[in-house]
DNA sequence: TCGATATTGATAATCATTTTCAATAAGAGC
DNA sequence: GCTCTTATTGAAAATGATTATCAATATCGA
């Protein structure tokens, strides 16, 4: 059994599950690290293939209930993409809004928008009360913008 | 049988279903009745629960079919809310955002965002060639404001 | 009015997600 | 390291949402 290099994110996210009274497994690690390492929304399904390659016999229930653990510790959102509703990608720690491509998925986070004050004006001018906001932008990374079509979504 | 004046968008869609070649039937018509009329999305299960209650004998899958007629057209959208994904709203004809409200579902467009040069340049700063955008605000109604500022409870 | 055929609702099939449950393994205490 | 409690597991079954099948029906152009 070789030791990889762990991913930073997933090691922070074992202490957290660990801290809020959850256990460590191996296929719980496994799932840990690829939706960490990855760089764009994944379904659990996705996952659950992803998971098999690396440590077989893993469920794809256990898929289920370790994304919903990542989500009651708001480490994970669900990203609402090309149809997709169910795709899981790690979550910013703090309010950011995602890039996504629309080819590859590959996902990126951004901020330094400065439209509350302008969210706030409409919310008034219809007569409600702004609470909160939802933005996501799409796009062709740059990979995808060389090789446009030809590239597939990565697995 | 009592003559309802009928709702100025969903005689507009039934000309233009027409036009697409699709016929005009009485659980079509009931369906799109509903769905113009509402305030806010509505899952299928709640546009036939209300079409049944006007016209009974319609069927699930009539509602299915006929949301994917609109949608086709470009008349209805597919609004992603509080966790609902499959929720649908008459679309607005010129490029608008929505603001729901967060406890009735009460929803408006609304325009007259200028962000499209932001996204842009934030696009730009990652590689991106930004294509699109999606927007949704969420809020509190005038209505719901009213009846929630006299139980406020903070978490 | 007639007739071709798009549409219908009931039923069955499919797909995603959740629940159940006995076996297993994590990790705290010794 | 060893033991014990119990959270976690995967398989299978159950549920829920959506889609396909099909014979009967209703629409709408001729």
């Amino acid at each position: 059994m070789k030791k990889k290099p762990q991913n930073l994110i997933s090691q922070k996210w074992e202490i957290l599950l660990s801290q809020a009274g959850y256990r460590i497994t191996q296929p719980r690690r496994a799932i840990l690290d690829i939706i960490a390492e990855s760089c764009r929304p994944l379904t659990p399904v996705e996952i659950y293939d992803l998971a098999r390659a690396r440590s077989s016999g893993i469920g794809l229930v256990t898929v289920y209930r370790t994304i919903e653990k990542l989500e009651e510790l708001h480490l994970v959102d669900h990203v609402h993409h090309l149809g997709e509703c169910q795709t899981v990608f790690r979550s910013s720690d703090h309010h950011q809004h995602l890039l996504i491509c629309t080819n590859c998925g590959t996902s990126c986070y951004f901020d330094g928008l400065e439209v509350e004050e302008q969210f706030n004006q409409i919310g008034q001018q219809l007569g409600y009360e702004v609470t909160g906001h939802w933005l996501q932008l799409a796009g062709l990374c740059e990979d995808c913008q060389k090789s446009h079509n030809s590239k597939k979504v990565p697995e």
